[in-house]
DNA sequence: CGAATGGCGTTTGTATACAATAAGCTGCCT
DNA sequence: AGGCAGCTTATTGTATACAAACGCCATTCG
């Protein structure tokens, strides 16, 4: 993409998981064009894509709100990321390379680096994570699972639920992918796609309990 | 969607489907705006639809092109959409309404009066065929499935598949609806996704026959 | 003879003006 | 007072002009 249309796609995304726009606000192209500094057009695309991704909502009358996500719409996201994974493991374990594997390795060693620090180092793990998926996704081979997951794995919700684990919580994940590397090597599909929907829907349980806990401690703000 | 959008992005992609754009051909906004009748604005936002749709493809300068579907392409497409639909009639078997159930039974119905009919009406098997599946998209309740399994369900090789379909295979289809009516009645959500996804996969391998024949056919009349 | 480079033509990207549509308001009628 | 009609304004849709990027071809230089 270009540079107009980038800049307005990663600002707007940016303002809405930032929550500077606020969820269920509407929102005006021509507005989001001077924030941005571009015209409407690039604006336009960047709003329908964003669509798609469902960041964004149309009205019938073609006006566009800021989707509102609620705690079921998260699971229901959670529920499809872990079936596209886990589908993508198993085409994984069944095609990988010595190569890829390797990267793999790697990318889960930084990882436990990342962990092991004196203070965990969140950005690096998450950084590292995500090469390990991304892995996956490539010996997975297929571009229609990869752009379907991309479509679900909202970076940020992601991000902040990794933010929000505890130490506890990536240890986990470190140890889950161990044992995806070992499925790997023992080309066996089945026990891949296991532990990665094992692996997801406990993150996503993670995420529950940490937003709940945030959630509870806003009421007693506000009650307070 | 708006006039001159909805025009162009169904003549664009009616272009593709029926071949009058060959496969790997590439696509200039301009002359689609003029077969189209319409300015470029509109054609740029259905080429940046079809493009997530997987019709259209884009190289790296931005050119666009015709995708060209491989068997691979395709046998990736249905497994996902196996796998899609199955959830689908998993989550629908946990809450679907009577009426939901009725009107099932009641497509399904239709669907076997165009197969009894003294020729079968394909077009009218087509049509129940398909409110017999939104109705368990609707029962499913998750509209991010919903949106996934669109793209996944290129209707247009749904309809070539079906027309390909021997009347044995149209009555099977019949069958599997029946089936998967009383796993629905029971609420087994296991049993409904077993049988759903039996249900595409048969429907896969009856399209892969009839298109390798095809392709015989094709190759029998190059060589003579 | 081959490879690099520079310019030209083609194609897409962006901005802007104008058209169409829908929402909201005002005032009138009941 | 309530609701509806018609107008006004806000917002999106479409067309078009111009800018930028890219590929292609020719020409030149090693």
């Amino acid at each position: 993409m270009s540079r107009a249309s980038d800049r307005a796609y990663n600002h707007i995304r940016s303002m809405i998981l930032s929550g500077e726009l606020q969820p269920g606000s509407q929102i005006r192209e021509e507005a989001l064009a001077e924030l941005c500094g571009v015209s409407r057009t690039p604006v336009r695309d960047s709003l329908r894509r964003l669509e798609t991704e469902m960041f964004v909502r149309r009205n019938e009358s073609q006006r566009s709100f800021v989707t509102n996500w609620s705690l079921d719409d998260l699971k229901d996201a959670f529920e499809l990321r872990a079936m596209l994974e886990a589908h993508a493991a198993k085409r994984a374990a069944l095609r990988i390379t010595r190569d890829q594997l390797a990267r793999m390795r790697d990318h889960n060693g930084k990882l436990k680096q990342a962990i092991d620090a004196s203070r965990p180092d969140v950005p690096r793990f998450i950084d590292s994570n995500r090469l390990f998926h991304a892995t996956i996704l490539e010996a997975a081979a297929s571009e229609r699972l990869a752009n379907m997951l991309m479509q679900v794995t909202e970076q940020p919700v992601i991000l902040r639920t990794a933010r929000q684990y505890d130490l506890e919580n990536l240890r986990r994940s470190h140890h889950e992918h161990d044992e995806l590397l070992i499925a790997f090597d023992n080309r066996d599909g089945d026990w891949a796609a296991a532990v990665m929907t094992a692996h997801i829907r406990r993150a996503f349980h993670a995420y529950a309990e940490a937003h709940s806990t945030d959630t509870e401690i806003r009421k007693a703000n506000l009650a307070a």
